[in-house]
DNA sequence: AATGAGAATGAGAATTAATCTCAATACCAA
DNA sequence: TTGGTATTGAGATTAATTCTCATTCTCATT
């Protein structure tokens, strides 16, 4: 395990807030795969194990999460918001597929690169990237 | 006016569709200006002049717009889905104001063609680009 | 002009992700 | 232990989008 406990902690003391048992349960889950997620998938996983974590408690937690910068919000798939890490991730870009769901992240820096040079021609002030694409992956192509 | 209305009913016509007069209207009221748009607003523009086309319409015919390639989805704004042309539109990027709500459209390749060469390495079929980055305006920075 | 079959419509109900309310509970410093 | 906050779960609420269905349109064919 990384170190987001110590990350989130520190952003919620810095805040005056407290990490609790329902939002240590939350960040682990959601830390304990480097997969994206959406609350849905996120409140399954978790009700498998701890039957006492509300889905309001969830959608409570995850700006936290993204104001403490451990994740991020990602491209909407299938009508839901769907979510990504950042800590210990390096920047990505994602193709998904819209039959299969299945999200191909890869390795790229250039297209960032290239938002962040007309954001500054803009004086514009990048918060969060979305850069990617949909579409049909090889396997559902045949 | 362009020729959208050729576009469409070329379209419509080949799947056995009519292009009838609320889809006129629809059609015509998206082309009227070249700016992005989303149901609410589109419904009240068309309700300025035509008070008999309904929401449900308009969510159903957004559809065979997208499918005829005048339109495409764009980046969400504001938790509604929102659209922009791309009949008649070379492609661009996006800067987004998540404090007035403002898009900065940006004539740039550059990106696609960075997913293009990834997709391709990945034999994934593109069929939209979602380029774009959400933050802050030089107006509202002050 | 009349007809008939399928497409299209408006109105409102239904769905669903996300947010909010509120009474009850947990946390923590003193 | 106490008191003051922060937090929680449950369920109600909101709001965008989709669906249902009875009625109306469209248009090729008479």
């Amino acid at each position: 395990m990384g170190n987001e406990n110590f990350v989130f902690d520190k952003y919620l003391i810095s805040k005056g807030l407290k990490l609790t048992k329902p939002r240590k349960i939350i960040l682990n889950t959601v830390f304990a795969t480097h997969e994206h997620f959406n609350v849905d998938g996120l409140y399954d996983k978790i009700r498998k194990k701890h039957k006492d974590v509300s889905r309001a408690t969830i959608y409570r937690t995850i700006p936290l999460l993204i104001e403490s910068g451990l994740i991020k919000q990602s491209l909407r798939c299938l009508a839901k918001d769907h979510y990504e890490h950042t800590y210990g991730h390096s920047r990505h870009l994602h193709l998904i597929c819209e039959k299969c769901g299945k999200i191909i992240e890869i390795e790229s820096k250039e297209a960032e690169s290239i938002l962040n040079k007309l954001a500054k021609k803009h004086d514009f002030k990048i918060r969060e990237f979305n850069i990617g694409a949909k579409g049909i992956c090889n396997n559902c192509k045949k």
